[in-house]
RNA sequence: GCGGACGUGGUGGAAUGGCAGACACGUUGGUCUUAGGAGCCAAUGCCUCGCGCGUAUGGGUUCAAGUCCCAUCGUCCGCACCA
């Protein structure tokens, strides 16, 4: 049989969407099955390869789980809010949507020219109206909650883009848009208190099945730390200063302290600092650099000793100097510490290069070489000394400092709460309004959705503000609490607000009464299984698990996790293993591939590439492999002509349906692909197979070549889809064979190999050692100490 | 600096502690052909061709190590003056 894939697939693409066999059915009494992709964002590009291979995982997993009997929930849609489309409205002039639009059905239309089972019914996009309307409800919740503050702080600036950042947005100091240095600026923000889901998504952790290496990152990203939090006096000043440790144990080592340039309590004392114009030279430096300058590049310590404000060490009332250096940051802790060179590298580096004393406290280490932050015994520290561990010592200190009310337990976070607004056109209106007399009141939810206006222009204004802040038809209206003149919010959500709940929305699309119908979120959640990429494991995975455990607590959803199982896909390199970009001219067009070898081409290459979760090269070659073997696999119709079964090829065809279902389970997709071309290069030599065996083949090759496996199904006379055929079982005693090939080890090296009985014992294994004439050789003169028998494997003889 | 993953032929990659290199690519030879960048058949870890060597390197545990343990080197990813 000879395939013309560019007839096949399109007929087949046609059947499918015809039939609705893709469609899932709420409320079904199958077993449910919700398999999520991420939806991509519809870049004027196209998809790209990673696509490709993110959505063929889960697409095998789907389309076998149809198979067993399943009614799965594969939904598709599109992430179309986003700075990219933006940009491109403002140099060519075209509005958001339109561009959006016509990229959205580019993709789709790509899609689905790869033959993606998707329930196209359930499709929903971000920037709709009908959408973003719950983007906007599920935010007025957050508002109601408590969970949403303005706060004017130093945050990520990005000034290329003209958007404030948040921190998981501005990783490494660089803009994730348009990798320009991150500034920080001080600056009125709306906030997400994610921060105080800390905890609970930590916890939460506990209950689903991650891949580790994604828990690691999301542990590491909310950077839980233990500590205490100790007042400091001020000498001649009337407000103590507050700073956060790790190493309460370590308080009598304190020879000076530093603030962060940025520290409030500057400003405030700035009478009595005698060298204010350096300290004021010093600030107006560092608040020149860029976020990358200054955590990256400059590890050589720097700061400017405060001249008239001193410290008070609360434990031994020692006077120590303060200091401000920009190794402290205001974003973390307090934006003060303590020091102790003695047990701190940097406080180390820093005493050294300013001349303060360094005081061990802790026995142990060279402190003239470096400092020492190891354990050990206590010296120097007064009531501390009885002690010869860290972990006793800051108990002790830890109940000292409650005691005399000047320090107390304290847990830190390096995740900061979620900056929220963007000052961009191309995004979820926040529904809020400014009223003079009643403060922020949330727009009335029988007034969402919030729709965006047209604009003009969506250039942001040059003052940090929204294209919407000009349209005063928008910005003025009513309080919503007291009637009076108000104004709107003019800034929008950022990218991952649509993204934090979507796959919600896919149990439900098209409810105008709520987010999404309590009975179905029953059925549906949670979501059994989720592939994505590992780069948004401390953006979208996060964000989205924070969004639904709010839900949750305000029991709008019936599960704390969203996702039960969550898995990655590796990255596909460009030919020169190096990742694919336009400007190296490495990227590879999954479309032209789907034109030069066809879809199910495609899709089998890049399962079959290498480890799924591994990063590899893309091949033209091996492409033309798999074309090679989806070719032989259209050859076999023409050998199906066997009356009755081959003995040995039964077994294997057993063998097969095993492993192809297992690996598909750990998405060995690899491996699933070469037992196929195993048991092929099998029915080849044997030269016949039955018409049962072609099924067989048929249906565990059709979730890597679904075009195909429906042709050739047909071909057989077959009405229904092979799509909903019922999946293969094996039968395990058909699997063995009578006689097996075991290895002959003598002193763990192979000396041949021996044809025996399944079920021979050591003995009856050794008889045939024996009568071997070249092992007998081997073994002639040596006398056997020891032999072990593996049965079905090997034997190794430990012999004299 | 911290956390994680990893290191196997010419290449991508296989191997619940049990025959290293499955499967595929590439290469070589053969065959068919007017032709071959198609198909089919065969060979293909390395060398000094041995009872030889071989999974980054050096040790160790074991009857048996790519796999487990220790050290070293190297690559990739994430975080990072986080107090």
């Amino acid at each position: 049989m000879k395939i013309d894939f560019k007839t096949i697939e399109p007929k087949w693409q046609k059947k499918w969407e015809e039939s609705g066999v893709f469609q899932a059915d709420d409320f079904s009494n199958k077993p449910k099955f919700y398999a999520l992709v991420e939806f991509p964002y519809p870049s004027g590009a196209g998809m790209h390869v990673g696509h490709i291979k993110a959505y063929s995982g889960l697409e095998v997993v789907c389309r076998k789980r149809r198979m067993q009997g399943y009614n799965v929930l594969f939904p598709m849609g599109f992430d179309s809010f986003g700075l990219p489309a933006e940009n491109y409205a403002i140099k060519t002039n075209t509005h958001p949507h339109v561009i959006t639009t016509k990229n959205v059905d580019h993709f789709k239309d790509q899609m689905k020219r790869i033959g993606f089972s998707f329930d196209w019914s359930r499709e929903i996009s971000t920037s709709l109206p009908d959408y973003y309307k719950w983007t906007q409800w599920i935010f007025l919740k957050l508002f109601e909650n408590g969970l949403v503050f303005r706060a004017k702080t130093l945050v990520n600036y990005c000034p290329h883009c003209k958007v404030v950042l948040s921190n998981e947005d501005s990783q490494g100091g660089k803009c994730d848009v348009c990798h320009s240095d991150v500034v920080q600026l001080p600056k009125d923000v709306w906030y997400l208190k994610i921060t105080e889901y800390a905890d609970k998504l930590l916890d939460g952790l506990d209950d689903v099945d991650y891949p580790d290496s994604i828990k690691q990152q999301q542990i590491s990203w909310i950077g839980k730390s233990t500590g205490a939090f100790v007042e400091f006096s001020l000498d001649g000043a009337e407000e103590k200063l507050e700073i956060y440790t790790t190493r309460p144990d370590t308080l009598f080592g304190v020879t000076f302290m530093v603030m962060a340039p940025e520290h409030p309590l500057l400003d405030k004392y700035k009478d009595r600092i005698k060298n204010w114009d350096e300290v004021e030279r010093y600030r107006s430096d560092c608040a020149k650099k860029t976020e990358f300058e200054r955590t990256q590049l400059v590890k050589d310590k720097t700061g400017v000793k405060l001249d008239g404000l001193s410290a008070i060490n609360p434990v031994n009332g020692d006077s120590i100097p303060v200091f401000i250096a920009d190794y402290v940051m205001m974003g973390y802790g307090t934006g003060a510490i303590m020091a102790v060179p003695a047990h701190d590298q940097r406080d180390w580096e820093f005493a050294t290069k300013f001349g303060v004393d360094i005081i061990p406290v802790i026995e142990g280490g060279d402190i003239t070489k470096e400092a020492y932050t190891g354990d050990g015994k206590v010296i120097n520290s007064d009531f501390l000394n009885a002690y010869d561990n860290k972990k006793d010592s800051i108990r002790a200190m830890l109940d000292f400092l409650a005691r005399k009310g000047i320090g107390r337990k304290g847990i830190q976070y390096k995740m900061k709460d979620w900056a929220f607004n963007r000052q961009r056109y191309w995004g979820e209106p926040i529904p809020l309004i400014h009223c003079p007399k009643c403060g922020t009141v949330g727009v009335p939810y029988e007034q969402l959705p919030l729709t965006l206006p047209d604009v003009e222009n969506f250039e942001p204004g040059t003052d940090g503000q929204s294209p919407l802040a000009r349209i005063d038809s928008f910005v003025n209206c009513a309080c919503p609490k007291c009637g009076g003149p108000a104004k709107r919010e003019t800034d929008t959500m950022p990218q991952w607000a649509g993204s934090s709940w979507y796959f919600l929305r896919f149990i439900d699309p098209h409810n105008d009464k709520a987010f999404v119908d309590p009975e179905k979120l029953k059925y549906w959640m949670p979501v059994d299984w989720y592939n994505g990429g590992m780069e948004h494991v401390t953006r979208h995975l996060l964000y989205s698990r924070f969004w639904h455990r709010f839900l949750y607590d305000i029991g709008e959803v019936n599960t704390p996790e969203p996702y039960a199982k969550r898995t990655y896909q590796g990255l596909i390199l460009g030919p020169d293993g190096d990742k694919m970009s336009k400007s190296k001219g490495n990227v590879i067009d999954p479309l032209d591939i789907v034109e030069r070898y066809g879809a199910d081409t495609l899709r089998t290459y890049v399962l079959f590439m290498g480890d799924y979760m591994a990063a590899s090269p893309w091949n033209e070659d091996s492409v033309k492999g798999c074309r090679r073997f989806l070719e032989r696999v259209a050859g076999l119709y023409d050998i199906a002509t066997a009356e009755t079964e081959d003995t040995a090829l039964a077994s294997l065809f057993h063998k097969t349906v095993k492993k192809v279902g297992d690996d598909i389970e750990s998405m060995k997709y690899n491996t699933a692909i070469a037992a196929l071309m195993t048991l092929i290069n099998e029915c080849y030599k044997v030269n016949a197979i039955t018409k049962e065996q072609l099924e067989v083949f048929i249906k565990l090759v059709s979730p890597f070549a679904p075009h195909l496996a429906e042709e050739m199904w047909e071909r057989l006379g077959h009405t229904d889809l092979v799509a909903v055929a019922p999946w293969p079982s094996y039968d395990e005693s058909k699997m063995k064979s009578d006689t097996v090939e075991i290895a002959v080890q003598i002193m763990g090296k192979l000396r041949g190999r021996l044809t025996v009985d399944v079920s021979a014992d050591q003995n009856a294994v050794m008889e045939l050692v024996r009568a071997d004439e070249k092992l007998a050789a081997q073994l002639a003169g040596k006398q056997i100490l020891k032999v072990i028998y593996v049965p079905g494997k090997l034997v190794n003889i430990v012999a004299k």
